[in-house]
DNA sequence: ACGCCGTCTGAAAGCGTTTTCAGGCCGTGC
DNA sequence: GCACGGCCTGAAAACGCTTTCAGACGGCGT
C-alpha cells in the first residue's frame, strides 16, 4: 500500500512474465534515496557520496535492475542505436564488413539495427524512415546511390549518416569506398605484364550494381590504355551474378574467339564459372588460359587452381564506415570520401606467357 | 508565442539539424484537433470520423511526420524490435539464415537488432542484457547451449525467446534445429551404399561448436552400425575450421593409412581442404578417393569436382525461427522443438566402387 | 418530451527516465 | 559568530506518446 503503482496488483507478482521488472523508482525506494540519486549513480557516479552510492549499487545488483532505454531515449534524445542498410546479407564479402561494423559499434556501446534493401532504393528509403521512427542516432548506408529525400530526412532530423561502398562525388557527406576501377585496372595490368595480349573481360550485370560497373569501366579504360582500344567483342556480361551465368558467358566469348589467353573477371564467383567452362573445353587454367578475379572471396584460395585475384578489404571498409559514424556522433563534421587500399593476391590461376 | 515549447527558441529553427522534428501534438495543433485524435488516426483509424481523419492525414503527409517510437514503447511496453544473437556473421551458411530472419521480421513490422557472440556464452548473456535494456519484444538465440541466467532474465521480463540451431532437450521453449547427426549418417550411408568400406571421417573442431560435434557423433554411430566399430584412427579432427587445417588433417590420415577410398567431412570447407591435399598427392577425386561434405555452401557446386554433400537448410531454419517468434509475440505458447529436413545433393565428388 | 444509447472527441493521467533548480549542510575565512 | 562557497540531494518538470474516462451530440423508441 505504500506503493500505488498501476500494474502488478496480482498477489503472486514476481513469478509472472513481464511483471518482475522493477524501475528506477523502485530501486530508489529500496535504497532509501530519491530517483534522481539512482539516476546519478547510473550516469555520473562521482556526483554522489560514496556511502549512498554503495547502497544504491547494492540494490541495483541485488534486483538485477535493467534500465528502460525507451524512457532514457525519450528524454535524452539519444537511443545509442544505429541503423545499417545493406543490399544483401547473403554475400559473404559483405558479411565480413557487417561483422566489423557490429564489432566496432558494440565496443562503443551502440546497438545495430539491420535491414536489407535488395538494391531497391524505394525500399531503402522506407526502411530508413522506420529506423528514424525507432530513433537511431546514425545510419550506415551501402552503395553510391540513394534517394535524395533520404538525405533530407536524416539531415532534418539531425541523424548522422555514413556511406560505405560509395564513391559518388559527395562533398559534405562521409563515405568510404573501394577503388573498384583501379582494382580492375590492376588486374588488367597484371595480365599484360605477364605477357597476355588476348584478354577477355567477363563482368557481372552492371545495371543495378554500380561497383561492378566501376570495375568494368576500370578494366576497359586500362585495356584502351594498353592497346589503344577495348573491343566490345572482348567484353561479355553475365545474366546473373553467379558461376553458371558466368560459364555461359565464357562459352559465348570462346565461341566468338577461341584464342584468348586470359580472362579478367569483375568478381571471384564469375572466375569460378569461367574455370568450369574452360575445364569443359579441356582447356587448362592456367596453362592454356589465365584467369584473374576481383574481390577475394575467402573460398577462392581453396579451389583448383587457387585463384589469383585483387583483394578488396570489405572488413576494413565496414570498420572504417562505423568508425567514421562514431566520430560524427561524437560531434565531428562529415569527413568526406576515403578510399580503401587494394592489392594483388598472387595464387596460381595466372601464368606468365 | 502560441507555442510554449522548450526547444527551438532560435530564430531559424527548421533549417537546423535535429530541430525540424515535429511531434504528434504539433500535428494536432495544425489539424485543429486534440493529440488523442491524432493518435487514434495513427493507430485505430476507424474510431475517428472521416472528415477529421482526412484533415489529420493531410497534415501528417504534409509535414512528413515521423512517430517517436521511444515514447510509444514507453507507454505501450512494446518496441516492435527483436534481438538476434549469432556466433558469427561471416559464415555464409548462417548469413542466408539471417537474411531470412530479417525478411520475415520486417514483413511483420519488426526491426532486427543483431549481435555476434563469437561463441562466448558470457558475452551472449551481456548482449542479451543490453538488448533487454533496449526493450526488445523477443530474442532469437543461436546454438544449443546458453547461460541459464539468460532464460531467467528473459522469462522474468516476459520476453519471448526462439532458439535456432538448437537441438537441446528443451520442453517449454521454442526451438528449431538441424538434424546434424542424421545428416552425417546419411553421408556415411551414401558412401557405404556406393561400395566404400575404407572410410575416413574428417571433422572440424568439436569443442565449442556443438553442431559439428553432433555431426561427428552421427558419423561414428553410423560407421559402428555398418562395420561394428568406428576406429579412432579413422577419425581426424582439424585444428581450425578452414581448408588449410583440413588439408593437414588429411595428410595425417593418409600418412597413417593410404588406402582410404572415401572421406566424409563434417563441413564443406573441410571437403575443399581434403581435395587440395589429395590433389597434392596426385590422387584424383572421385576416381581414387571419394569425398562427401555436409552443409551445402553455395560455392561448393562451382569447385572441381563439384561437391556431393548433404544440404542443410539454413535459410529455412532462420525463417522458421523468426516465424515461431512471431507466433509467440502474437500470444501463442512456446512450441517445442522442430527439426529441419535435409537431403543429399549428388554432384560428382563421390564415385561408386 | 424524455431518457437512453451509440458515436465521436478532448482532457488528463500516466509510462520510466534525466536534468534543472533550489535548498541543506558543512567547513572555511573573516 | 557570521557570511560564503562547495558539495550533495530531492522535488519536480519534461520527453512524446497512448488510453481511459467522461462528456457532447444526435437519433431513436416510448
Amino acid at each position: 500500500m505504500t506503493k500505488p503503482r498501476t500494474r502488478a496488483p496480482e498477489p503472486d507478482a514476481g513469478s509472472r512474465p513481464g511483471i518482475n521488472d522493477i524501475s528506477l523508482v523502485d530501486v530508489a525506494r529500496m535504497a532509501g534515496v530519491s530517483p534522481a540519486t539512482v539516476s546519478r549513480v547510473l550516469n555520473h557516479p562521482k556526483l554522489v557520496r560514496e556511502s549512498k552510492r554503495q547502497a544504491v549499487e547494492d540494490v541495483l545488483a541485488r534486483v538485477s535492475y535493467i534500465r528502460n532505454n525507451a524512457a532514457r531515449a525519450l528524454i535524452s534524445r539519444k537511443s545509442l542505436t544505429v541503423g545499417l542498410i545493406v543490399p544483401t546479407l547473403a554475400n559473404p564479402l559483405f558479411a565480413s564488413g557487417i561483422e566489423a561494423i557490429e564489432q566496432t559499434l558494440q565496443a562503443a556501446g551502440y546497438g545495430l539495427l539491420v535491414a536489407c534493401s535488395y538494391r531497391d532504393l524505394d525500399r531503402e528509403f522506407e526502411q530508413t524512415k522506420v529506423m528514424l521512427e525507432r530513433g537511431v542516432d546514425g545510419m550506415i548506408l551501402t552503395g553510391p546511390v540513394h534517394k535524395e529525400e533520404l538525405f533530407q530526412l536524416t539531415h532534418s532530423r539531425g541523424v548522422a549518416v555514413s556511406l560505405q561502398d560509395c564513391n559518388a562525388d559527395i562533398l559534405d557527406r562521409s563515405a568510404v569506398a573501394m577503388r573498384d576501377a583501379d582494382a580492375m585496372a590492376l588486374a588488367i595490368d597484371t595480365l599484360v605484364q605477364r605477357g597476355h595480349r588476348d584478354i577477355a573481360i567477363l563482368t557481372g550485370p552492371t545495371g543495378n550494381t554500380p561497383p561492378v560497373a566501376d570495375r568494368l569501366r576500370g578494366a576497359r579504360e586500362r585495356m584502351t590504355h594498353h592497346f589503344g582500344q577495348c573491343a566490345d567483342d572482348d567484353v561479355e556480361e553475365t545474366a546473373d551474378y553467379d558461376a553458371e551465368s558466368a560459364r555461359l558467358a565464357v562459352k559465348r566469348l570462346f565461341g566468338r574467339k577461341p584464342s584468348y589467353t586470359a580472362i579478367a573477371c569483375t568478381g571471384d564467383i564469375l572466375a569460378l564459372g569461367a574455370v568450369m567452362e574452360l575445364r569443359r573445353r579441356n582447356l587448362s587454367v592456367p596453362d592454356d588460359v589465365s584467369i584473374i578475379g576481383c574481390g577475394d572471396q575467402v573460398m577462392t584460395q581453396y579451389v583448383d587452381p587457387p585463384l589469383t585475384t585483387v583483394h578488396l578489404p570489405f572488413r576494413q571498409m565496414g570498420e572504417r564506415a562505423a568508425r567514421r559514424l562514431l566520430d560524427q556522433l561524437a560531434g565531428a563534421p562529415p569527413s568526406g570520401l576515403e578510399y580503401m587500399d587494394f592489392h594483388l593476391i598472387e595464387r596460381v590461376s595466372v601464368r606468365t606467357l
